[in-house]
Formats: structure tokens, C-alpha cells, sequence
DNA sequence: TACAAAAATTTACGCGCGTAAAATTTTAGT
DNA sequence: ACTAAAATTTTACGCGCGTAAATTTTTGTA
């Protein structure tokens, strides 16, 4: 290693023996240029560690090698989980992520597409707010942006989505519950934050009807992303106020299912699906902390290598074939059950 | 809004009448300029939606207006959050935040760094990973970039350190605990990722010292941070090995504690405080789910606000003083107790 | 050995803005 | 109205690199 500081690209090229431009191209594409070459630059790179100045580098192209992430709350784990996964898989594809959160809130959402759009991404992953979302702003965004939407869809927009598929996750969970005791009772936030909630719900009513039973839907108030909290409160007053007509609880999400939990601990209700036990929870999306409630909960499950392999896949190859598809793509993953002590 | 599309800042300023090199002096600092010329610009902003190139403004500037953050593990609800927090006070101040997880891994860290390096930002502000930390790769980088260490410090490193203050954490709770039953045995990880860990071990063993009680450290196995896992496990052997001679555990950290909390339903252990309970638990950190345990935990909580509010104060002053402090700072927050069910 | 294709070089220009220095205008104070 | 100070404009240059076109060199193949 040369101590000999290297300022800029036209003094890399002097020392390792090629011209700038051809420095340049590798840069952009290392097989790009002939074998021998590459060899003698990166031989030179091991010598005088230099790396191409990013401002200068982006200021010309067309399209940077950025990606954006948006994901609508970073503090809850699943995004914080999935993300970490998509940015893997971004900077594998040699690209550079650059992940936000619009911390439940419309204006940030807003905020971060206008601050991705002045970054020139390649393209960008975006798991929109949902309800919240500024709709013609992110139309306007995915106009100028190539956009795959994943985790929430919001209809036509963007030039793909990547999810779950709601009604395989109702499906397996009341299917289960169904078989293994009493029918399952809805939970829900009334006005749920994102289109999933709908998708599910609607998907419990229609397996309750082709279960031959009636569905009991029990919304709760609140708004926001504490669910834990608006879980735990709520499930106190439908108890109060005796709303679930069995001995049966499935939740819209995971996060809902731990205030449950916890409301129910507090009154001294046992949950599991023991002889000795009072209530049984299931819940869906196998968030991260499911498997250390207690009891730990009968969830289901994510792929969630699945949806962000796919989900990048998509996007890279959106980029590929130059930032629009024929047709909007939609791909849903199915869940898998996974069944523990609550339920 | 007018439909004409402005190219650069070349044309913005011809359309508002204003001489370029004086509307770069209005983007750098809108009150460096006359306060008509500054309305002038304004009233054409409103019409023309001119945005300044974000790789041109930072190619020739010394320093940007980015702010580096880097967190050890950003799945960790308690990093996101501070991470929040510590976000929208550096858009508040005018800057943009880069959030960097190293996802747990040194090789990760390094990269953050680098790519930090080469982004050229005015400062950071990282929390590194502790012991599996490449302290001189840190060191290197606080020798270009200024930088405030927070959370865990690692001695010597950065300008400055913004923290909490372990040893009051521990005092909370071993004061508590001794007044309200047994005296605590402490779990913790036999190789702690953190050197909070470190100090919150011996604060346990003074404070335990100044009880005139026998300390009792328990350490389980378990590498990464998989914490609530490690916890779970680790909690299983110890009960079956007999190592808790008291019926009081307090945890390092919340993380353990929800696998100490899992592990001990599993095992059909009621913890709490009450009468029939066999177990007390208790914790550091007051992590965003520990209020939904069952029990809900007893802990000793961050001032989340006062940790993200100075760390970024100080930060700011690092830049303002040009980016070298005289003395290292070290600033640390007390805790406050949160006494809920679980001990 | 010759020859076409591929790769590299040379040359030249531009990107959008920061910034310094000198000249000019505006402002505030008396 | 005069003057000094402040603000702005003009002028000019540079940042580090992308990229296109024309030219030269190298490579693979007949």
C-alpha cells in the first residue's frame, strides 16, 4: 500500500497505466473491459486504495446505481427484518440501498419520495403507508421512478407489487382453528392502516361462510402504529363488553395479537389451547417476537426470503427492461402455518 | 405553477431575476441573502419547483449537509427507535440523515464506514457493535469524519459520547428489588456483544456489595443477537441446572429478558410479584415491547429523548467547532424505574 | 501473415454547481 | 445628499467524472 494519495480518477489512470476513460468503464462494469486490464487496475487498486468520488460519478449518469427502500414504519420489526433482507440483496446485485421510513406519517412518505427522486434511483422498493398514503403523489412519483410496490398494494400503481396472499394466510388460520375447537372470532382495528386488513378480513368472512358458520368481526378503535397498545386496550373493552362470541380469537396481524395477549394476562384470562385454558389466539404474519409471547403464538407466516428475493428480483428486472412493463405485475406468496401454544 | 421546465440553477435564476452565484448563496442559507431578494426567490420557487442538483451541490462543497447514523442492528425495535427519533432532529436541523444498520456483522460495520467516507458527510453519529467492532477501521474513520460515539462507547473513540448511565440503571433496580423481596441473581450473556453488558455486570456486583448480599452472576451461551433466543435457552439450562439460588433475575438487558419470560412459561413458572408467583423478573432498557409482556416488565427505562436529543446537540456543535472537540465529552443519562408486573 | 473485430486510447466537451475576486448596486446612518 | 458598509452581480475558474467520436492498438481467427 502506497502512501501516495490519489485525488482523483485521471491520477489513478496515470498510476496504474491505462487511460481514464477506460478506468472509467470499469468502474461502470469491471468485465467490461479486457481481462489483462482489469487485472492491472485492480492491481494498482491494491496499491493506492482509490475510489471514484459518488457525486461526481452520479452528476453525469443517466442512472444511478442507487436503490430506494421506503417501508412505512421502521421501528416495527417485520419492516425492520425485511428491509435488512432487500438491502442485502441490493448491494449482492452491486447495488447501493438507501433505506427510509416514513414512520407511519404522510407527510414523511411524502418527503422521502420527493428526497429519492432528487437521488436518481435505478429504481425503488416502496411498501406504501396504505389508508395514509398521498395516492397521487406516489403516482406521480412512480411516473418519474421505477417502482415495484411490495407488502401493500395500492391498485395499479407502481409497474409491479410482491406480497403475501392474504386469503392463503386467513385461510390456513381458520382452517386450523376450525378443525382444532371452536370458531374463530375477527380482530381488527376498525379503520385499519393498511389494505391487507380488508384483504383479510374479507377472506375470514368468506371462509366462515364456506365453514357453514356465521363470521363475528370485532373492530377496534384506534389509529396510528402502536398496535400492541391498541390491541391491548381494545381487547379489554370487547371482553367488557362481551363481543366475542367464542372461545376463539384470530387477529388481523401479529402486533394486534401481543396486546391481546397482554389484556388478557392482565385479567387473569389463560391463553392456549390446553384443557385448562380459556382462549385460544391465533394471528397472522410471524412477526419476529411471535415466538417469545406467552404463550407463544399459532401464526401465519411470511415468506420472508421470498418476498424480498422476489421483490428485488422484480425491481432489477424492471430496471433491465428500462423502467416499465407491458402489464402490471402482481406476485403473491402463500403462508405457511405455524402453530404453537396460543392457539 | 408554471409548466416550464427549469434545467438548472442557470435558468432558475433568470426566471427570478436573480444572478445564479446569489441564489446558491440562498440554497446554502436562505437568511445569507437580502430579505426581498430572499422573497423574490421564494415567489419563483413557488412557481417553478426548481430543485438544486443533489450530486453537483456536493461535489465541490468541503463538507455536505448529510449526517451519517449508524446503528449496530436497526431489527432491534430499541435501535429503530432511537434511530427515529435521532432522524427527524437532523431534518429539524437542516440536514439530511443517512441510517446505516451493520445488521450485527464487522464486515457490514466497515462497509458502513467506507460508504460513509466516500459521502462525504458534515458528521456522524454511530452506535457501534461493540466487541465485534474493528476499533482501529473506527478509529481510522473518526480521524476523517467527525463523529459522536452513542449507546455503547467504546474508550477514546470519536469526539464525544452520548450514553446512559449503566451504573444507574443497575442501581435502580437492585435498590428496588432488595427492598421488595429476594436479592436478584443477574443473567447475562457470557460474551456480551456490548460493553454496557460489562458495566452493568460489575454495577450489579457493587450495588449487591453495598447491600452486603453475595452477588450472583449467571452467564449463558449464546453468540449474535438473537437475544430473546439466547435468553429463552439460556433460562431453560439455568433453571435445570439450579444456578438462580434467590427467586429474583434481573436481566442485562429486555431482550433477555423476553426469552427469560418465554422460557419460564414454557415451564410453567408464574413470574411476578404477587403471592402466588414463583419468580420476579426484571430488566434494562425499557425496550418498546416490554410493557406487553406477560407480565409486563419491570425495567429500567432510557430517556429515549434525552439520548437522541444530545447526541445530536453534540453532534451539531462538533460541526460548528469545526469537528474537533479540546477535551473528549462523555454524557451520561440517569435511568428512571418503570415498576410493572413482573417485579 | 493478413485481416476483421474487439478493446483501448486520444481528444474533446459538458454536467450543475461552488467559490473566489473584483466591480457594482443597494442599504443604512448621519 | 453624502458616505461607508452590506449585499449583489459579474467574471472566471474548477470540481471529478461521463460520454461520444475518431484513432490506434491488441486480439482472435482464417
Amino acid at each position: 500500500m502506497s502512501d501516495r494519495k490519489i485525488r482523483n480518477m485521471e491520477e489513478f489512470a496515470a498510476v496504474s497505466g491505462i487511460s481514464r476513460p477506460t478506468v472509467s468503464k470499469y468502474f461502470n462494469d469491471p468485465d467490461s473491459v479486457r481481462q489483462t486490464t482489469r487485472a492491472r487496475i485492480e492491481a494498482a487498486l491494491e496499491q493506492y486504495d482509490y475510489r471514484p468520488n459518488v457525486y461526481a460519478i452520479n452528476q453525469n449518469r443517466r442512472l444511478t446505481k442507487n436503490l430506494g427502500i421506503v417501508v412505512p414504519y421502521l421501528a416495527d420489526p417485520f419492516f425492520a427484518e425485511i428491509a435488512r433482507n432487500i438491502e442485502n440483496l441490493c448491494i449482492a446485485a452491486g447495488f447501493r440501498p438507501i433505506l427510509l421510513s416514513s414512520h407511519g406519517e404522510q407527510s414523511q412518505e411524502i418527503d422521502n419520495l420527493d428526497s429519492l427522486r432528487s437521488l436518481k434511483p435505478a429504481g425503488v422498493l416502496m411498501a406504501p403507508l396504505g389508508r395514509a398514503s398521498d395516492k397521487s403523489a406516489i403516482e406521480r412519483f412512480c411516473q418519474d421512478v421505477p417502482t415495484v410496490l411490495f407488502d401493500s398494494n395500492i391498485g395499479g400503481m407502481g409497474e409491479a407489487f410482491v406480497g403475501s396472499d392474504n386469503v392463503s394466510f386467513v385461510n390456513q388460520t381458520v382452517d386450523y382453528l376450525m378443525r382444532s375447537g371452536e370458531p374463530p372470532c375477527f380482530l381488527e382495528m376498525r379503520t385499519p392502516a393498511n389494505p391487507n386488513a380488508n384483504k383479510r378480513r374479507n377472506a375470514y368472512i368468506d371462509a366462515m361462510k364456506r365453514h357453514g358458520q356465521e363470521p363475528v368481526v370485532v373492530g377496534i378503535e384506534g389509529d396510528g402504529w402502536a398496535f400492541e397498545e391498541i390491541g391491548r386496550q381494545g381487547t379489554h373493552a370487547a371482553l367488557a363488553a362481551g363481543d366475542f362470541t367464542t372461545n376463539t380469537i384470530l387477529c388481523s396481524n401479529d402486533r394486534l395479537a401481543i396486546g391481546v395477549l397482554s389484556a388478557c394476562y392482565e385479567r387473569g384470562i389463560k391463553v392456549g389451547r390446553g384443557a385448562d385454558c380459556d382462549l385460544r389466539v391465533a394471528s397472522h404474519d410471524d412477526h419476529p417476537f411471535a415466538r417469545f409471547t406467552c404463550p407463544a403464538l399459532t401464526t401465519a407466516a411470511h415468506d420472508y426470503d421470498k418476498v424480498a428475493g422476489r421483490s428485488v428480483e422484480t425491481l432489477l428486472e424492471l430496471i433491465e427492461t428500462g423502467g416499465r412493463f407491458a402489464t402490471r405485475q402482481e406476485t403473491l406468496f402463500p403462508a405457511h402455518l405455524v402453530v404453537r401454544a396460543s392457539a
